[in-house]
DNA sequence: GGATATGAGTAGACTGGCTACATGAAGGCG
DNA sequence: CGCCTTCATGTAGCCAGTCTACTCATATCC
């Protein structure tokens, strides 16, 4: 999977495994592996800033913490959070129509 | 739509209209924007430039014409751009399965 | 002691879609 | 005739997000 194939897609990606739950770097990661069954590795360099961005932007609030010696950043969903989640669900169905609409999938 | 969301997947879509008939730039921005419903009004700064891109990667070959005392370049697919949209559909199809593994839309 | 897993982060490059602009012909309208 | 809209192609430069490559630090297992 090409790089710029995530574009615009990972910011509700990344809100989307810490509505359930408050995670941290690293167990996010975690999540978007196993939930995209082992595609979706992202490097360290792309999930950091993104996870900052997002809280930047009002989206996420994080909570410093340390288990077993080691130092967490724990995100969770702040409310306009909650709202940008839906509305990024709701552009990936407009999204998808539109690709599938032009590249017309199982026809000739 | 964001513009992001375009982004590794204005290729394929491209590549797509010009599947069954070669077609002119103007032609394939209204070809896009019939095909997507209307959500799909690419600026010329984005297709010109996306057309260039393809044909010198080898995907489209083009020709000059003149109709109506108007130039036109139309594109056509080559071999190389029929395997490109083959494997371009098939990516989508990951990548749609990726998205919505972890967005797991309909779920909670 | 060394490798691996856990955990967070930055600097800088790359790249493709965007805005804004330039050019020009055809055709309709008052 | 002058002006606008549509058709038609194109470039220059901006911008933002993902990437590579790196740093730093602790715990655990061999």
């Amino acid at each position: 999977m090409k790089a710029d194939a995530l574009r615009g897609h990972l910011d509700p990606m990344i809100l989307a495994v810490v509505e359930t739950e408050p995670l941290h770097g690293y167990a996010i990661m975690e999540a978007l592996l196993e939930r995209s069954g082992g595609e979706l590795d992202l490097p360290t360099g792309t999930l950091y800033p993104a996870l900052r961005r997002l809280e930047r932007a009002g989206y996420l609030a994080s909570e410093w913490s340390t288990v077993g010696g080691r130092k967490r950043r724990t995100y969770q969903l702040t409310s306009a959070g909650t709202k940008m989640l839906a509305s990024g669900k709701q552009e990936w169905v407009t999204f998808r129509a539109v690709v599938e609409g032009v590249l017309r999938p199982g026809q000739a």
